[in-house]
Parts: structure tokens; C-alpha cells; sequence
DNA sequence: GTCTATACTTGGATAGAC
DNA sequence: GTCTATCCAAGTATAGAC
């Protein structure tokens, strides 16, 4: 098992490329075919990278979350209020929808979760759960700052914040032409502020 | 292609157990192996009742959408007040999500929707739209009898309940131990409460 | 309506040369 | 690090008997 932090560039370049069709077609839906084609090598290259399939998405799913924990860190970086972060949470979101509404990477294996290794569901775990503790701490913040209504901080709004936002990708797609995570979290904000 | 209100006992049997397959395990996670081993039956006799497996899918999508709709109208028919019939949608789903976490078929679907049919992805845009179009309905009616706020009939409203609904399963089914739809409805339901 | 037998394809993985 | 060749299993589907 390769870490995403110790990747060569042909390695880089399949993580790449399997990322996409992982978030388009599903763990269960692409092949190391597709991604030989894409990348522009043979099918049995792949295993000099990656022993297995499960494997690269291991792979995948850390780097994705590495970088999404990144993300999240760099917001709450920045000078913002809690309102303004969570707008900024459905960015992350709303990038991947907007390119050909692709799926976050651990919807897509959440929902495939019953028949995937233990090994990729404890890190799909992992993504979520990482989500819920940063929107605790902004909803914990914009509580006590005042810029979040009182009831922001109740324990069941961080799984509900991640839930809309999941669905709203996995619904956009279904339809074909849907709204995606930016319009979706439009909508909750108002309800968190005070005064609404 | 067999339509779901002519089957024959078998053909149901097989209808069944595909339902539960692709909810736990997807359209692109289960085989014909999968089903006939749970029906009782081999391999080869699924066809004489599914010419295909998109033929089963379509089947499986058609049934599931005819009865979650007759379920719709039948919270429509009761005597309850737009709140009511929220929470009541909610459980439509947390019925499916309470066995075992299944996900809607159509949310499941709706995230494999780059490598299903043409004719699939057809039907899971029906049923997301029948959805819109009922939740439409409610929220509007629940405005204009002062059980929901005025922000209630706010055109994103349906595809954020619909999102949050099916994102709860996901999410709840990625976490192990998550929360589901009828939890995520109550935390919303207060937003859309007039004097929250 | 169900069976056995089988065809055909794809997919994950391995061996060994270059 | 990539290739060709190959293996084996699984998956969809068909043919034809009972």
C-alpha cells in the first residue's frame, strides 16, 4: 500500500486520473482499464503502483481527504465569520459538482460502502467524521459570537449540514439538471442566523 | 421489458430480492448470481423473466417509484397540517434507511448515474421529480395556512428537503452509526416553522 | 418455468522479458 | 517502469432439453 505522500509521477498521474472516475462512475464502476486508457499505459502497469484495486482507493481517499482537511483548515484561516466559512464548506462541494457534478469522493463510496473492503469504509469514516468535528467547531463559534442563532449549536446540525450537502450533489446528478451544494447551503444559512 | 403491475409470482420474487440488492449493494454491485442464489432458483431462469438486467432495474425503479408515490398521496389524503406530513415524509425514507441502512433506490442510482442506461437515469429523474412536485405542494400549502413560515414556498426548499433526506441515508450509511432521515427532518423542521 | 451447458466478455491479478 | 502474454474468476447472456 502506496501513502499519497510518497507518490512518484507515474503514480501521481493514476491517482489522478482514478480520483475522477471514482467520483463519476463509482469504485464498482471503473476498471484498471480505464484508467490504463486514460493515463496512457497498459493495464498490468498499474499493479507496479498499486497491488490492488482497493489499494488505489485507499490511496485516493486519503489524498482526497488530506486535501479537503487542508481546505477546511485554510478557511478557518481566514478572517471570516462562521456564516461566511460555511458558505465557503459548499465551495468545496460545489467545485467538484461543477465539473460534470461529480460526486465527493466518500458519498460515492458511502453509498457503495455494503460492498467495499473494511479498510476503504474506515476511511470514508474517517473523511465524514472530520467533517462533523469542523462544523462543530464553526457552529460552536458562530454561536457564542452571536453571528449564528442560538439553536446552531445543536448536536444533530453538523450531520445534517454534511447530509444536505451530500445530497444535494448525489440529487443534482439524479435529475440531470439540478441545483448543487452552493444553492442548497443558500438555503440552510438563513435558518442558522439569528433573527430569521 | 415486463411492467411491475403484470408479474407473475416468480417474477416478483426476483423483483424482491433485486429491490433489496441494489439498495444495499447497487445496480453496478449486484450480479444475476446474487439474486438467484436469494430467489432459489439459477442463473439462466432470471432471464426468462428479465430479458436484461437494465430490463430488471427498470422494473425494480418503476415498482419502487409507483409505491412511494401511492404512500405520498396517502399522507396527502390524511387529515395532518404541512408539519405533519413532513415528518411523515421523513419516515418513508427512514423505513428503508432503518433495515439495515438501505438507501433509496433512486439515491442510489441517482450516484451511479454516469454508467447506468439511458433509460435507468430516466426513471430516477421521475422519481426525484415526483418528489419536488409533492413537496412543492406541501410547503406551499403549509404557507398559505400558517403552519409553515413565508419563507416556506421559497422555490429551493423541495430539493433542499429532498437532498437533506437522501444525503442522511448516505451519510448515516458512510458514518456506521449515523443518524438518519428522521432526525435530519427534525432539525429542520423548526426553520420552517413560522416564530422560530 | 426451470434446468444444464456453454459462449463471450470483462476485470483483477501474475510472470517474466526488456 | 512498462511491456506482452497469460491465468482465472465472475458476469451477462444464449441455446436447447425437460
Amino acid at each position: 500500500m502506496k501513502h499519497f505522500s510518497e507518490l512518484t509521477p507515474s503514480a501521481e498521474r493514476i491517482v489522478d486520473v482514478a480520483e475522477v472516475l471514482i467520483q463519476e462512475l463509482g469504485f464498482n464502476g471503473f476498471s484498471f482499464e480505464d484508467v490504463a486508457r486514460q493515463v496512457g499505459i497498459r493495464k498490468p502497469s498499474i499493479h507496479h503502483h498499486f497491488a490492488t484495486k482497493v489499494d488505489l482507493g485507499v490511496t485516493v481517499t486519503q489524498r482526497y481527504t488530506h486535501r479537503f482537511r487542508e481546505a477546511l483548515l485554510h478557511i478557518e484561516g481566514r478572517s471570516g465569520k462562521a456564516p461566511e466559512r460555511l458558505s465557503a464548506y459548499a465551495e468545496l462541494f460545489e467545485n467538484a459538482y461543477a465539473q460534470n457534478r461529480r460526486l465527493c469522493i466518500c458519498g460515492m463510496l458511502g453509498a457503495e460502502s455494503d460492498s467495499l473492503a473494511d479498510i476503504l469504509n474506515t476511511e470514508v469514516k474517517g473523511f465524514f467524521q472530520i467533517n462533523l468535528d469542523w462544523l462543530s467547531r464553526v457552529l460552536a463559534q458562530g454561536q457564542a459570537d452571536g453571528t449564528l442563532a442560538a439553536h446552531a449549536s445543536h448536536s444533530a446540525w453538523p450531520q445534517t449540514l454534511l447530509a444536505a450537502m451530500e445530497g444535494a450533489m448525489l440529487v443534482g446528478r439524479g435529475l440531470q439538471s439540478g441545483q448543487g451544494p452552493r444553492q442548497v447551503m443558500a438555503r440552510l444559512l438563513p435558518a442558522l442566523t439569528p433573527g430569521s
